[in-house]
DNA sequence: TAAATATTGTGTTTATTTTACACATTCATA
DNA sequence: TATGAATGTGTAAAATAAACACAATATTTA
């Protein structure tokens, strides 16, 4: 293999032009917005912008300012898609492939959240805007599927290290709404008395000694989130397990 | 704010036209390569490219060319710059700050890679080219210590979750050689005895029924891991905790 | 060749965590 | 006031993690 020689040290100029002049490649993100109604996760979708994709549902995504930090982008692409100005947004992982979109070479950052739909107005444009079932997601516009995929798998493994999910749910919550959450996000069932036994053990939970109103069954009590605590608590070591 | 408003559909021409006239965006990758020698983490740095940090250590990087898709770049520069060609790269996080490169706005894609050093062999250009302890990593060129800093925990917690950490040993190595770089990665004292037991009952490592030569006192047995039974067994599950 | 040195290899007890599992209580509704 | 539906609770058994000490083996040195 031919392997390019380099000199010690490159002035600025020289890079500069390698950098600008070689280069054609844009930037975007892509935001996945995960949340949660009915028991069920959901991720907010929008009509395609572009014809090769018309009628398929898209991540909100768009291009990248030269002018702005990626994170700003982010948050300012989210803003313009969706209205949504007050969530917090991570960076999750850059696609790149070569032909991943139609209009030539855009790497994109797929950038994660996860938001409590009855806590957010979505300010819809002339886009379509929809929340839809995760489990109910097929196809998507371009490379969006594996996009999608790559957030959800995070999301499930995250959320059992991290108290994310509880950003999903209203401010106070029955111990049955956080499990359903759970099942949710990791599609599985998990056994009640354990699941209860556990989170009180972690003893993040605050009793607000207030019952759930309008179900038609026995109550349940609501409890809070104790966000203070969980940072002087939480675990620093997870073991050597594999 | 003033939102754009969007058309339902755009034209590919459009996005084209918006895509490459308005961006100015060049994209990079840097590696971030860990060896373990002499039971320290070591990390493969070079001397900085440029006049602007001439002097200043820095991660293995260049320019992602328009015409190859991110992985195969990273591969790409990570021989260019030191002659591997057999090492497994992870993509790990991508960096943007507006000034972060003094050439004009680079964003950068930070891969990681865990090698054995006696294994492969550095085929060294212009540049000095050479393993750091990784605890005495200081000051590097650019943002390349966020960078660094980064991948050192992503590494910390990655090697608890899989056997990563394996491939930064000779094939056949001794319980003594594991237990010292589990330690040298996440800088801690084990229990010799737990970790032991620890890696017994994973079940992952093959007696190979051969001793260590050349130590100065009573030699270890020597093992070596089996992917293939790890592949079959790895856990999927981790467990809420936090 | 015997003693000193350095490190390997091993097991038990205790504490903690996880799992499996059933019934009485409470509220809403019919 | 009886029924339906979900809440709230405890225990025993199993699995895992943590703490901890001594005899065995090879090398080096006296």
């Amino acid at each position: 293999m031919a392997v390019t020689n380099y000199k010690a040290t490159k002035s600025l100029k020289v890079i500069q032009s390698e950098v600008y002049s070689t280069n054609k490649i844009a930037l975007s993100v892509d935001c996945v917005i995960f949340g949660f109604d009915e028991n069920k996760l959901k991720v907010l979708l929008i009509r395609s912008d572009i014809k090769e994709y018309k009628g398929k549902w898209s991540l909100l995504g768009d291009l990248v300012n030269p002018e702005e930090g990626l994170d700003a982008a982010a948050y300012r692409i989210l803003k313009k898609r969706t209205g949504l100005n007050d969530v917090y947004l991570e960076q999750v992982q850059t696609f790149g492939d070569i032909n991943r979109h139609p209009a030539g070479r855009v790497v994109t950052l797929a950038y994660c959240s996860l938001i409590n739909i009855q806590h957010h107005h979505l300010n819809i444009h002339d886009n379509e805007l929809h929340w839809h079932c995760v489990e109910d997601i097929t196809e998507l516009a371009f490379d969006h599927r594996k996009i999608f995929d790559t957030c959800l798998d995070q999301l499930q493994k995250r959320v059992q290290e991290h108290p994310l999910a509880l950003k999903l749910l209203p401010n106070k919550f029955s111990l049955r709404e956080l499990q359903n959450l759970y099942e949710a996000i990791l599609s599985i069932k998990l056994d009640r008395r354990n699941f209860r036994k556990k989170f009180f053990s972690m003893d993040f939970l605050m009793d607000l000694d207030e019952i759930e109103k309008n179900v038609p069954h026995r109550p349940g009590k609501l409890y809070k989130f104790d966000y203070t605590k969980y940072e002087k608590n939480k675990k620093k070591w997870a073991g050597i397990d594999f």
